[in-house]
DNA sequence: GCATGCAAAATTGTTAACAATCCATATTTT
DNA sequence: AAAATATGGATTGTTAACAATTTTGCATGC
């Protein structure tokens, strides 16, 4: 019996099922805050935007739950996910423990391809940092982090952390002050010393440094309910609606 | 929150749905191997087996292959994962990563209470073990794993763990030795020792240890493929068949 | 005998209609 | 007028039928 060969979860396989593409659209809603937190997400009208079925949508639903990025109420339909003040104290502290043992074992066998590959995605966040677009740096940062768990060398631990990493992402474009302090940026760099150092107790402590503090900057204010308008949201019109 | 007693071992928030019986009832069904790595998992015999529609199914479906306790292949359907010695290697490699922290942080913050808890369940894995109960003992040395977890206190790596702990049943399943050499139960209490000592560095030591005992004790061999009576291994007669 | 190609059966994927549930509004009752 | 209760519309949950795809079995040719 040949084991059939896995289609590799994201930007693995070049061509994109389009229940894939689905869920990574109204992610990139969801992190952008043009779909906001609490928002209900109704079926049909999902189903006519993206130009599905309405069992493609709900399927879309189920993965979108487990990521803990919408919540799904019996009889009642699915909402954009509103991530308390505690559970995001718990994502950031979960980081913590998982990516303590990331930046060990790859300060441990740091090489210089691995290095250059660090800095080059730091010259990107730093380039979205100066054009001053905030979502980039926000989506860049937690890339960050996931190139840092690709590194380490364990799919196991890169897939949770990547969801993780989207859950976080959730709760900084949640949480976020107004007028975004992001010096995240500069806060990558001092990791990426450390690793280079090549002592894990310091990269380490580093890595705790940066999360405690991207925790930190997180304000606690609630999000009011929201609009409805899909088609607008995702841009696009929606095909065989009458009206 | 109502304690959990013993008979609900993984995550039933008081009433049981059907979507997630029939999760813990093919889980169940997998961790004893009555379905073999491999096996085609045919969904309208699954549906008749259970009494629900294909739909239910395939939600079900959805969540397995979430956990990796399936895989779904588009147009050919769901067979029984058959994870491979890298695959197996990797998650234990993810749980030492993990387990890591969780056991600093017990033995940071032990107390007599906790202590008891985790006397509590040895006493039952010793008898498993003592009553020669096998299946038993697999699973109440995962559910070891997962008390620590909880201890531990943080929600998002106790959920993520008890994916990863079931996720290793079905390895050990898979790849145990055919005379069971099932000492870990013993290692479990030196893990106990070292967690009373208040030691993190010890307790962390022990802890890979014990994982890496685990991984040890694997062996290497193919599964054969299966047969596909779902009605048997399930133990009852599916309601509406004309056969 | 073995490979190749075709046709039928089995299985998955999709759609649409129907049933059950929930929500908001309007109406009645105190 | 306020509370409680009916009512209608909207939305989710479920089922069954249909379409597309894969698998299987068999016949044919080399």
């Amino acid at each position: 019996m040949a084991n059939p060969a896995q289609p590799t979860p994201y930007k693995g396989s070049g061509k994109l099922r389009p229940e894939e593409l689905i869920y990574r659209e109204m992610l990139d809603a969801i992190l952008d805050r043009r779909l906001e937190p609490g928002m209900k997400l109704i079926e049909e009208d999902l189903a006519k935007t993206f130009s599905v079925s309405r069992a493609r949508i709900r399927a879309t639903f189920l993965q979108l739950a487990h990521d803990k990025l919408i919540n799904l109420v019996p009889n009642r339909g699915a909402f954009i996910a509103e991530p308390t003040i505690d559970e995001a104290i718990e994502v950031f502290s979960a980081r913590r423990m998982i990516e303590d043992g990331v930046v060990r074992k790859i300060a441990a066998n740091m090489t210089p391809d691995r290095a250059s590959q660090i800095r080059e995605h730091l010259e990107r966040e730093h380039q979205a940092h100066h054009a001053g677009d905030h979502r980039a740096a926000i989506i860049l940062s937690g890339e960050f982090h996931l190139l840092l768990a690709r590194l380490a060398g364990n799919l196991v631990i890169e897939e949770f952390l990547e969801r993780l990493i989207l859950r976080s992402s959730l709760i900084i474009a949640m949480y976020e002050s107004p007028q975004p302090v992001d010096c995240s940026h500069s806060e990558h760099e001092s990791l990426l010393n450390a690793l280079l150092g090549g002592d894990p107790d310091l990269a380490a402590a580093e890595m705790a440094k940066h999360l405690d503090a991207i925790r930190d900057r997180l304000q606690l204010q609630r999000p009011k309910p929201a609009k409805t308008d899909f088609a607008s949201i995702f841009g696009r019109n929606p095909k065989s609606v009458a009206s």
